[in-house]
DNA sequence: TAACAATAGTTGATTTTTAAACTAAAGTCT
DNA sequence: AGACTTTAGTTTAAAAATCAACTATTGTTA
């Protein structure tokens, strides 16, 4: 009820994500040029890893904004694939732990430069100053509908 | 090229589309507490058939920017619902003209509206001028990708 | 015209996502 | 302790995406 009085005709793809799925078959592409045989959903998986290892897949669940079966899956398959392993948890024996392995950990350089390199192919011509109010209004976007059933 | 010495590790959420995923899920949310029973793949063609009606696969597939198959599929399964019928060309009898039924038709009304406060919800407390800076944003990371060397 | 290439759409196999129902382990409350 | 609820994770089934191979029609060109 506020002003957003906005062109709603042109908004369709801020529903379809057309820019992040673009962006994410690029990376995946970029991937497969340098035989980097990941998915990028697992690549997201393994990114907040190497921020923090041993995550809980609740937490993998909040911080890539997955479900819980999603996560079963991606965890199932990066186990097949030797990156990460499954501990369970000594706190609380409902929870599993997910570590990195080594093979996993020599992924990161090399899988992080070509993030970097996508996102610059992505943003080519457009200022700092308008990413960052691009971050904001999709970080509001997300605040928005995360909590609660969220009507205004 | 040059000037994007933007904070890479705040830019997760480009690539993974958190945003967009998140007005989807709680698009469909709404839908389904309106008793809407199709899916959002399948509204996103429908809602291309109301701007223009009669559209080939192929001018489906570039709307929606979705692949052939996934078109074949997603017709396959509008027509099962009998809101869309396939007629075949009579220029090119390779391609299929495909035309909302008059079911469809009365879904536009309300699914519109439905889109609409999705996006209320969405947009709460962004300006107007930040959501255009953040269209014009997306609009050229698509097109940065789109056109190169890119596929699709 | 014959040979070849490009386009429109379909089909098959594999993977991912999602919702819903399910098990197991904690936590809560009297 | 016993009943109830919540939380973490798994499983199942359906829709959709992706990659590759395929048919049919149209366009190009020698």
């Amino acid at each position: 009820m506020h002003n957003n009085q906005f062109k709603r005709g042109e908004l369709y793809s801020f529903i379809t994500g057309k820019a992040s799925t673009a962006i994410a078959r690029r990376l995946q592409k970029n991937f497969k040029e340098s035989n980097v045989e990941i998915t990028i959903e697992q690549w997201s998986v393994l990114y907040h890893l190497w921020k923090q290892d041993g995550l809980s897949q609740q937490q993998l669940c909040d911080a890539t904004f997955r479900d819980k079966p999603s996560i079963t899956r991606l965890v199932d398959n990066l186990e097949k694939l030797v990156l990460v392993k499954r501990v369970a948890s000594k706190d609380d024996r409902r929870m599993n732990m997910i570590y990195l392995t080594n093979e996993a950990q020599v992924l990161q350089e090399q899988t992080m430069a070509l993030a970097n390199q996508t996102l610059n192919e992505a943003l080519g011509g457009v200022t700092i100053e308008e990413i960052e109010i691009a971050k904001m209004v999709l970080q509001k976007v997300y605040d928005n509908l995360a909590n609660g059933t969220g009507s205004l």
